[in-house]
Order: structure tokens, then C-alpha cells, then sequence
DNA sequence: TTGATTGCAAACAATTTGCAATACT
DNA sequence: AGTATTGCAAATTGTTTGCAATCAA
């Protein structure tokens, strides 16, 4: 499975704790947590590796900001991910459905689905109560 | 519902005409379909309008381009989307399975999944026989 | 005529690259 | 020693804005 790098240094460990810490967030949020500490470069280049490796998934939020978010290791098989359209939280979940619906869209629609990277949006509790 | 806007012109119409034609399209797409036609700032702004409106879906690609997806305007309740990660390619599919899916995630995790905008990435037929 | 739309050029923001200095093994 | 990593500054890319000309109602 993916060999991280080569080198350990001060900068990736960093980063990569505070990419954990954080599961879901945009650049600025890492790089003001590190700032003086980590350069705004090394960070780009810590998560494109980590996106190539596939531990990080990249899109832009309703927003309009570009988000990340890290995919624990965990190699469960039922973990997917609820995006709030409205305050823009996600909420990681793991429920055995995820595995039914995989199932369902295999053998109906002839295709794989990717359990790394199910990001259903919508609109979480919180805000359709308000 | 979403008045479209005020005025009609020959370039809004271009430009939805081609967004219909393409579903799923990179600014580029529609930029050289109608070049010479329509310019690029034109097409964006038409663009961010229909986000706004909800009609299009704004994401980024593996390939790390921005994309954007036409959600036609059927108001059925049971569309989706299945995205390969190897092509781009995006399906539409309509199947209840998501009715279920949806019940179910309202039930039991408290949240009002969007059924205009699940994306379900993973691997095409095509592809997964290669 | 009034107000919206267009499209160029310029401004802007986010991300990437070149490169010399530094750190890892 | 030899190679990877860092981080600044500069370059690049994608997108947005200002504004005068044009078009729709």
C-alpha cells in the first residue's frame, strides 16, 4: 500500500496531525494552525500527495471554497459521509445501508461503487430545524 | 421556482442550449463549442447564475478540472448519479433505490439527503473490465 | 428610454513551479 | 555524500470585476 515518502521531517508530521485533527477543512485552516511553522507550499504538496495516494478527497463546497477531507484509515467497510449543503459540516457515519445500496447498484446498475468516497449532501438536523 | 432572469438573448440561449447538450461539461467544453459566439465571461456568469438557481452542480474532478452537471429540470423524485473515478464518465440513473436510501437516512441519522445532488463515485462497467 | 447583458482588458485569488538553502538517511 | 524536502518569490491558471458599448423590453 501507498509508501508515504521518503524523508520524515518536522513540516509532514505536522501537517499530516493536523490534517487529522481536522478530517474536513480547507487549506487556510491548516496553514493558520501551522502559521510560522509549515510554509503554505509544503502544505499544497503534503495533501496533493496524500489525494494521489488517496487518502484525501478534494472538492468545492456550495461555498465556493475548495474543501478537503481525509479518509481515515479505518478499512471499514461501511463508512460514508453526510455533507451539510446549508452550515457545510460533515458528519462521518458508519451504518451497514452503505453496503445494501452497494450491493443494489452492482447487480442493477453494472457498477462499483466507491465506499472510500460516498459524500451524500443534503441538509443536516440542525439546520432544517431552524 | 427560480424566475431565469430578466432579458432573452442570443448568447443565454446558446449557452443553455449547449449546458443541455453536454450534462456534464468543463468551462472548456462549452468555451470552444460557441467560440467566437459567446465569450468566456458570458458563459460563467450564466453559469454561476444557474448554480444559484440550483439547476448546475459545481465539483471537482479527479483530474483536478472543475466540472459542472446539468440537473435537468424532471422533477422526479428518484434521479442520480453514478461518476466513474477512471473516465469522468457521469450516468444518470433513475431507480426508487434511492427513495429507500433516503428514508432511511432521515430515520435513522437525522438527515435530509439532497436527491437533486447525490453523486455516487466509483467504477464504471466499462472501466472495471479493463 | 430604461435597465440588463455583453465582452474586452485588467484585477484578483488560488495554486504551482524554479531554485537555492536546508534537512534526512 | 547524495538525495528529498522546504519555502520564498515569481509564474501560471482559473475566475471575477470595471466599464463602455450594445441589446431587450
Amino acid at each position: 500500500m501507498a509508501r508515504s515518502s521518503n524523508y520524515n521531517t518536522k513540516q509532514k508530521d505536522l501537517v499530516i496531525n493536523e490534517i487529522k485533527k481536522h478530517k474536513d477543512f480547507a487549506i487556510n485552516d491548516i496553514y493558520d494552525a501551522l502559521k510560522g511553522k509549515v510554509g503554505l507550499t509544503t502544505i499544497y504538496r503534503q495533501i496533493d500527495k496524500m489525494i494521489k495516494e488517496g487518502t484525501i478527497n478534494k472538492f468545492v463546497g456550495k461555498d465556493n471554497i475548495t474543501y478537503y477531507q481525509y479518509l481515515e484509515e479505518c478499512d471499514k467497510e461501511n463508512h460514508f459521509f453526510l455533507k451539510c449543503e446549508v452550515c457545510g459540516d460533515v458528519e462521518h457515519v458508519d451504518c451497514d445501508c452503505i453496503n445494501e445500496l452497494s450491493e443494489h447498484i452492482l447487480d442493477n446498475h453494472n457498477f462499483k461503487l466507491d465506499k472510500n468516497n460516498l459524500i451524500i449532501n443534503g441538509v443536516c438536523d440542525k439546520c432544517s430545524k431552524k
